[in-house]
DNA sequence: AACGGAGACAACCGCCGAGGC
DNA sequence: GGCCTCGGCGGTTGTCTCCGT
């Protein structure tokens, strides 16, 4: 018998999501916990499938995703990464927690590599290094002679390039003090700003989602003023409100402790919070007061309830996540630093061509 | 202003392994 | 042990936006 089609429901949607999509995957995970993504379509009555549902989580709506911006700290790590690695954006993305590995492989795909090829055509290099990057395969350098060699000798030289590249990525970690995380080339108003947004886990990403389900819903535009209404668990309730110029308005977010939670909205402040933000035609965002062509209000009541109880996974991931966000690349940093210290004089360094990667920025 | 190319990114596809029956 | 389902992963594609001409 033949794998079943990966999407075998006829009538199953694909395509970009919709923010009322999302919303209802959001909360179905929150009262469930990610995972049982076969459920969430018979539970939901959402025409995605399960892979879809999965991806969407994971790779955009999960709490905690840093987006966008990619700093030269986390540029260098990824390239002394695949090079230690591999094509294994997986394993990549666990040393990079507030990254997903979508995002991480986009990021090579677009960027980094040809960032290593131009670097490559400058240069006169002819190491197999390049190969690998662009066969996205292989692990590292010495790989290409592996089976020319002794199993010993492959251990030991298998060793020397896991030690090489931890030592290339100490240097890179040691070189970017979090005060020094710039990208040289970028004049200053472009540098990537490193806030503590993450999508979807802020409200105002959430109303930005519903911002541009307004604004690219033909059917809001032309009536006078519609008003659509999502209620989440009887705890989240989110209404949309439109007049006859989607194209600029308001968008107000307003959130409580509840959606902190839910969300990780980052505020020190445990009082309600409410936001306005303006929206340009442009689809840019900026504080002030403004019309209220358009108004979309996110609002969570006072008592959000015992999320622990009901949804002890997800909250564990959120916990996770949250711990990962601070912990894996301390660790990760710590080791490094004392693995390098410790070794310093041993190894013959096989031809990794880690170097030349470390004067990309 | 229109057009085309490049870049960025979300999403899809197919393979694979783990685990349950 | 074989079959089946499910979830994870990496490669690839499709689409949108930006920018230069």
């Amino acid at each position: 018998m033949g794998r079943p089609p990966y999407c075998e429901k006829i009538g199953v949607k694909k395509g970009p999501w919709t923010p009322e999509e999302d919303i209802i995957l959001v909360s179905y995970i929150q009262e469930h916990g990610p995972g049982n993504w076969r459920n969430v379509l018979t539970n939901t009555g959402l025409l995605r499938c399960s892979k879809s549902c999965r991806l969407r989580w994971t790779n955009y709506l999960r709490p905690g995703i840093k987006r966008g911006n990619f700093t030269e700290h986390e540029g260098k790590m990824i390239i002394h990464l695949q090079a230690l690695l591999g094509n294994r954006w997986a394993a990549i993305a666990s040393y990079l927690p507030q990254r997903t590995d979508n995002d991480i492989k986009n990021y090579w795909n677009t960027y980094l590599k040809k960032k290593l090829n131009n670097k490559k055509v400058e240069g006169h290099d002819d190491h197999d290094h390049e190969n690998n990057h662009q066969k996205g395969k292989s692990t590292s350098s010495s790989s290409s002679s592996q089976s020319k060699i002794s199993k010993g000798q492959w251990e030991r030289r298998l060793q020397s390039d896991i030690h090489t590249a931890k030592q290339a990525l100490s240097e890179a970690l040691s070189l970017d003090t979090p005060s020094n995380r710039t990208i040289p080339d970028l004049p200053e108003e472009q540098q990537p700003v490193q806030t503590s947004t993450t999508y979807a886990s802020s409200a105002v990403n959430i109303a930005k989602l519903l911002q541009n389900w307004m604004k690219n819903s033909p059917k809001l535009s032309s009536s006078s003023s519609k008003i659509t209404q999502m209620s989440l668990n009887n705890n989240l309730s989110i209404s949309a409100v439109s007049s006859s110029s989607p194209s600029e308005g308001t968008v107000n977010v307003v959130t409580g402790q509840g959606l902190d939670s839910l969300f990780s909205f980052n505020s020190s402040n445990n009082s309600d919070v409410s936001q306005s933000v303006s929206v340009d035609e442009g689809g840019n965002f900026s504080t002030p007061e403004n019309t209220n062509a358009a108004i979309f209000q996110v609002e969570s009541k006072p008592n959000f309830p015992d999320f622990k109880a009901e949804n002890g996974k997800f909250q564990e991931e959120n916990k996770q996540n949250l711990e990962t966000q601070q912990v894996p690349l301390t660790l990760l940093e710590k080791w490094l630093l004392d693995d390098a210290n410790a070794q310093t004089q041993e190894d013959q360094l096989i031809g990794m061509a880690l170097s030349e990667t470390a004067d990309l920025f």
